[in-house]
DNA sequence: AATGAATGAGGTTTCATTCAT
DNA sequence: GATGAATGAAACCTCATTCAT
């Protein structure tokens, strides 16, 4: 029984390990894994779990955050270096929107559960900090765009335009997704049905399909 | 205890019965209700819910069924009376879309659990039923889509589009949509903490402009 | 809905016909059926089966029956050609009855199953009848045994040496025995261990070992 | 609801309360109660049972297993003072076994359900681990009886012997019992029938003189 | 006689969370 | 602070049997 004092740092560190824990974990199995898994993981003991995180959720919700975060400081200098010109902006934008994605495979997957699984039990004031959380960066992000193609997008549509963005990508990759060990049956029985071009679409290609027309919907709407 | 034999019809009623108590239940709850509430609310034993369906799962994927079908319903003839002009045919749409959404109030948070909930309990062959039957109504409405427009959209095009305006709808109730019972102190919250004009704006608003400039991001694409 | 009237031939065949399913299907799972699956396999409805038998368990102990008499059915004439001499006779009936044996593999599987599965539920006169049956059976083969061996056998013997000698070979078995799937880990794992010559040793040898010493300990004791 | 932690004692301790509670249990009905019975009589919730056994089976795995330990414990000091005449040793041994055996009166009904009902839900290595403590102690006991017996048994039967000993104790066991609420009925009504000296005959007693015949055929082998 | 829909008891196991130490 | 034993709710699905038709 060590009891060592727990400082400010200490106690953030503490974080990290689980957070960490459980994103490994979370890579592996594809599913979120036991309160008693992370706590193994991390080499502390149950209970201690509950010390840095009110709920097994909070984890995974702050795993989020931090994907987001991420996806944030590798799209902001992208959006500053967007061409400023509509159709070559939007083709620029989701090539490299779809380079940051692939470089967080975690960050839909979580996402795709947050409504039906991580909200579920949640204290409102940890739902509050996240989603205000999210939507300032969004803002920022947004306001960034806008001050940088500030011919193409009305005042304060950058962060809707971002939001949109977000919500295509969860959605396509939702559409996309199915359980991992069934994908390979499933793409062949449906390519077997004569059911085309949806599922063996390479995720990547059809994001960045759709996202250029939307933004270029978006941006080409101030032309006319 | 009534035992009489059962054809075609009873059956489907049967199967009706259930899926309407299952969604009665759902609408109440906004979460999966037990089989034994299921059984209770048709007014039958919980042994009985697995005649009609093998597994939970099935109900819910059942319903999720259900709302595409209706949805395509309402949609078909809307596609063939949209205007051929690109900017007036995606307001249209984005429009007469959001109008049948409004009508199917359940299909966005059951599909939104899709990913997570339902395919985990689900055989491969129901899947992959369902994916068929989606499968093929957006292939069916993209084409009729193509064919009553041209001019605006490329071959093929019709149920990519469709997939897409999908996928944004999901993705954008799923960023504006929260835990029922908080949501009323969310939305305050966010607004007390000055993160404006996301989560208190109206889901339809937000939809129809988003979807309007997806649409007319590719219907102008031929233009060009 | 064919309803012709049932004689007793019928009757009869009916019965057989559902015996020959859930004997089969016994077979090949190494265990109890679902009376769906006989149902199905003799091509009756569920209910059918219930006019034949008033309980699942009646089915498997009527199984039993049936193999208690073949067994005896081979046992007869082997018992009135034993050799009169006692070491002879000992070695010379394990030997046979070992190879009787041979002919009804399920016979010990479902005899294993009677005081803890089979007799759990079944109406008191069905299991008299069974147990009058065998007991009988045992009555008839031990009166020629101790006819046939008057030197070696006190009158009344002959049935108590037949009821020990199924008494061991049922013991042995269940010994021996173990879930048909883990069989080949459970015996290789058993040698890694070093538990050696018990469950790698063959049922039939030992249990010939073994006869021939009950055997010759009973029909030696004339002599003294 | 008391949580201290737990040394090894404790969970011996809390192992055996819950060996108890299903012993309790098991000899009141004769048949394996539910874990939510046990963990009830125990005192404790259902997820403790879990906490202690892995399955329902261990428990009754280790009920098995103990009742096994006291039989041989009971046994050893018998076989050492073993009569070194056979006749005299087999009859002696006979009766010795016999006692023992009563007091211990749910180990007969147990080890009847080993094959059918317990092995069906235990993890291979539980299996692996209880055949093997019961062959070791059977190879001991052998040991020392052929050390015993120099003269009367070859190298390495001893634990022979006592392997068909067990065998034919629970095949009579077996056919000698029938489901508790019935016997007295059962009994009654073979008299009635004239089905003679079978049932009625006290199971020890029959015992003793199977045993006794065992032996004997095996320990004359010798002189022969 | 035959059917097969309906019944509903039955039982296991998992796991997030608590809290005494 | 840390532990981890204890909790106990939760939920599934199977299947023998019945009985209205």
């Amino acid at each position: 029984m060590p009891r060592p004092t727990l400082n400010d740092d200490d106690r953030a560190q503490r974080r990290r390990q689980l957070l960490d824990a459980a994103h490994a974990l979370y890579q592996r199995r594809q599913a979120l894994p036991t309160v008693a898994e992370i706590a193994q993981a991390a080499g502390v003991a149950k209970g201690t779990v509950y010390l840095s995180f009110g709920t097994k959720e909070e984890i995974f919700i702050a795993l989020l955050d931090d994907g987001f975060a991420q996806l944030l400081g590798t799209l902001l200098p992208q959006l500053q270096q967007l061409p400023r010109q509509a159709e070559a902006a939007a083709a620029a934008f989701a090539a490299g929107f779809s380079a940051s994605l692939r470089t967080l495979p975690d960050l839909l997957p979580l996402a795709a559960m947050t409504n039906s699984v991580l909200e579920k039990n949640l204290p409102l004031d940890t739902l509050l900090d996240f989603k205000t959380r999210v939507m300032g960066g969004l803002m920022m992000a947004g306001a960034q765009l806008e001050a940088h193609l500030p011919l193409l997008l009305e005042p304060d549509q950058g962060s809707d335009l971002l939001r949109r963005t977000w919500a295509l990508t969860q959605g396509l990759w939702q559409l996309s997704d199915c359980p991992t060990p069934m994908k390979p049956h499933l793409i062949e029985a449906l390519t077997a049905r004569g059911v085309p071009h949806v599922y063996d679409r390479d995720f990547h290609d059809e994001l960045q399909t759709a996202l250029t027309l939307l933004w270029r919907g978006t941006l080409l709407a101030r032309r006319r």
